[in-house]
DNA sequence: GTCTATAGCAGGATAGAC
DNA sequence: GTCTATCCTGCTATAGAC
């Protein structure tokens, strides 16, 4: 392996990575192989080895220099929100559901990167404490500390972990079980309808606080 | 492979369903061998070959056989629910949520099950038609009659779809990405925090359908 | 850095004795 | 129905020429 870290932009390695970011997020680590990986990017079986030392590092490198940059492009809205001064919880909760469901990320990329946490939560690897100390928990803090702020009453710490639980837990279901809620609502993934997923979660978590009537 | 259905109780042939279940909701398909299976369930390696023709038989058996049969336990509450006159949407969601979480299932199974949907939800497989056809459809369309029954004014059955979503999302979320959620609150899954789990998810629902007040 | 060639092993599946 | 033995394919990883 060339270096440890910092590496110049080697198009080979770029291209590895890419792919490789695609191929395991389609079908997780295991039904993965070197050679799959190597003929998208167009390389030799032997770069993965030469440039990441073995397939495992190969899926970590993917976290660390791939995933991680799209989750800050992911969090970037929401940072922004955190420093004005007048936020409200609506805008809290559609600017979380809307970085998810249309946010910076291409529709490849979003669908790309939940499969890839999602597969990490499920099944932690070493992979996931890149993920969890490195967007995870600060991603949690900010949404509670913002939620906490912005809301007319006050919420316990815990409550509100659950509520933004909840939160990450419909805008997750809605990007990866896409298969599913297609098959029950009879709608594709077209721009009208992903808008009517993010009202749907805001709205419903609104409520969900208290904070909204009725329909 | 001896028969096509309705199989006598094999001794050797439920004891490899039962390994492989276990084993392939753990490590999904491809993660798993025969030669793992086969050695789990203290049988030959020959056995997973004579019984069900291939891997990715067994596999499917596992839905079919096993999955199945467990997805209706959990159902049965919701059942006996649309059974009976008066019913509230509390009851309807608790019901749900507590399905899920605490139901029927021991703790093993339960994560079991849920890993297996999850796993078909973001991966279709042939087993995913057994999934939707046999239990999530019939799941969803029932519940979304009952919440329509029990609710106080009438809400569009699109709509109706959505909120189930969101509630199926909470309480899958809550199941598969025990990691995360335990990492983020500092609570490992005992009896009392499944009970705070089940009453936010009714909590929280029951708001987002403009049902109850402020926490 | 890139390639070919190959080591070395694990995988699914099958044949055939018992 | 169960077992052993084995086929053959595909895998990761590496050695070594270029």
């Amino acid at each position: 392996m060339p270096e440890e870290k910092s590496h110049p932009p080697d198009p080979t390695r770029e291209r590895l990575l890419d792919e490789a970011e695609k191929l395991f997020a389609e079908k997780g680590f295991t039904a993965v192989s070197v050679r799959e990986i190597t003929k998208a990017a167009g390389s030799n079986l032997a770069a993965v080895n030469y440039h990441f030392g073995s397939k495992k590092n190969l899926y970590l490198a993917v976290f660390r220099s791939r995933w991680m940059a799209r989750a800050a492009r992911v969090g970037q809205p929401l940072r922004d929100l955190a420093q004005q001064d007048k936020v409200t919880p609506r805008q809290v909760v559609h600017g979380l559901a809307r970085a998810f469901l249309r946010g910076p990320l291409t529709p490849e990329e979003r669908v790309l990167h939940t499969k890839l946490i999602a597969r990490e939560m499920e099944n932690p690897t070493e992979a996931f404490e890149v993920l969890a100390e490195g967007q995870l928990k600060p991603a949690m803090e900010q949404s509670v500390r913002l939620l906490q702020r912005t809301l007319p009453y006050a919420l316990g710490e815990e409550r509100l972990k659950l509520v933004v639980l909840s939160i990450f837990a419909q805008v997750l279901y809605f990007n990866f079980a896409r298969p599913v809620v297609s098959l029950v609502t009879g709608r594709g993934y077209d721009p009208a309808f992903v808008e009517e997923l993010i009202t749907h979660i805001t709205d419903f978590t609104l409520r969900g606080l208290g904070l909204e009537e009725t329909a």
